[in-house]
DNA sequence: TCGATAGATTTAGTTAGGTAAACGACCGAG
DNA sequence: CTCGGTCGTTTACCTAACTAAATCTATCGA
C-alpha cells in the first residue's frame, strides 16, 4: 500500500504543488520564506527525496526543472488521518470526533455545520 | 508548549503504562510482543529515551525499575490531533471531519452517535 | 560458594528527515 | 569574451527513532 509518509517540510513542499499544480524549486523556496525561513539547497535536496519515493516529478524546461506532485493531497489526508486514526484512537472515528469536540474548542456555527456534515453523510447512507 | 511527540514504538510503549498505571520494562516487552516482535533491550532503550524527555519515570522495586506515564494520555492525544490538525488541515476541524465522513465508512449507527455527541455539545455550549 | 539467570547499562549501527555549504555548468550582460 | 549570478548536484553533518548485541551486576538456587 501507499504509506506516504512525508516530514513537516516535506509536507509544505507537497502544499505548495498541490495549490500550483506545477512550481519551480525557486518558487517552491520562495513560497515557504513567505511564512519561514528555508535555504534553496534544502528545498533542492528534499525534492529530490520526495522524487525518490515518488511523491513528485520533473520535467525539464530550458534548464530548470519544473516539478509536479505525483501524489494527491486527498490521498494524503487519507492516509495520514488512518495513521492518526489507528495508532492513537484505535481505528475509533467516534473516539477522534468526541476528542477534537471537547478540546478543540468548536464554536456552535461550526457545531451547526458538522450536523449538517453528518446529515447528509446519513442521507447518502440512507438512501 | 509540551509538544510531546512520539515515535511509533514509544507510543506503544506509552500505550502500555497509560493501560497498567505501573509495569516493569520485561511486562512491557511481553505485552508488545503480543502483537509484533521485539527485543527486550529495544524496549529498555526506548523506556531511557522517553526517560530523558520525562514522559515516563521509574522507582526501584527490589533490583527492578517499575516505570509509569509522567505524561497522560489525553494530552498525548491533543497535541498529535492538534498536529495533524494544523498540518494537514490547516486547523479546520470541519475540514477533518468532512475527510473522516467521506473516506473512513462510518456506519448508520455511528453517525447517530456522532449526532448525539454534537448534541450534546451544543447544549453546553448553549447554557 | 559458584554459576545460571535476569536485571540494567554501554555501545553501536541503520534509516529518515532536515540543514546547508561547496561545487561545477551555463547563460546573458557588459 | 569574460564575469556574475542562477541552476542542479555533491557532499557533509546533525538529530531522532529504532534495533539489538554485548557487557556489567547482583541475586538466588543448588
Amino acid at each position: 500500500m501507499n504509506t506516504t509518509q512525508l516530514g513537516r517540510v516535506q509536507l509544505l513542499i507537497m502544499q505548495v504543488l498541490w495549490e500550483s499544480e506545477r512550481a519551480t524549486a525557486r518558487e517552491i523556496t520562495e513560497r515557504i520564506n513567505e511564512s519561514e525561513p528555508i535555504a534553496h539547497s534544502t528545498v533542492q535536496t528534499l525534492l529530490r527525496g520526495l522524487e525518490e519515493k515518488k511523491a513528485v516529478d520533473h520535467e525539464t524546461e530550458g534548464r530548470t526543472f519544473t516539478f509536479f506532485p505525483l501524489i494527491c493531497e486527498a490521498d494524503f489526508k487519507q492516509s495520514a488521518t488512518q495513521d492518526l486514526l489507528t495508532r492513537v484512537f484505535q481505528g475509533s472515528v467516534e473516539g477522534l470526533v468526541a476528542h477534537l469536540l471537547q478540546s478543540e474548542d468548536v464554536s456552535a456555527d461550526e457545531l451547526a455545520d458538522l450536523r449538517k456534515l453528518i446529515n447528509r453523510q446519513a442521507k447518502k447512507k440512507g438512501s
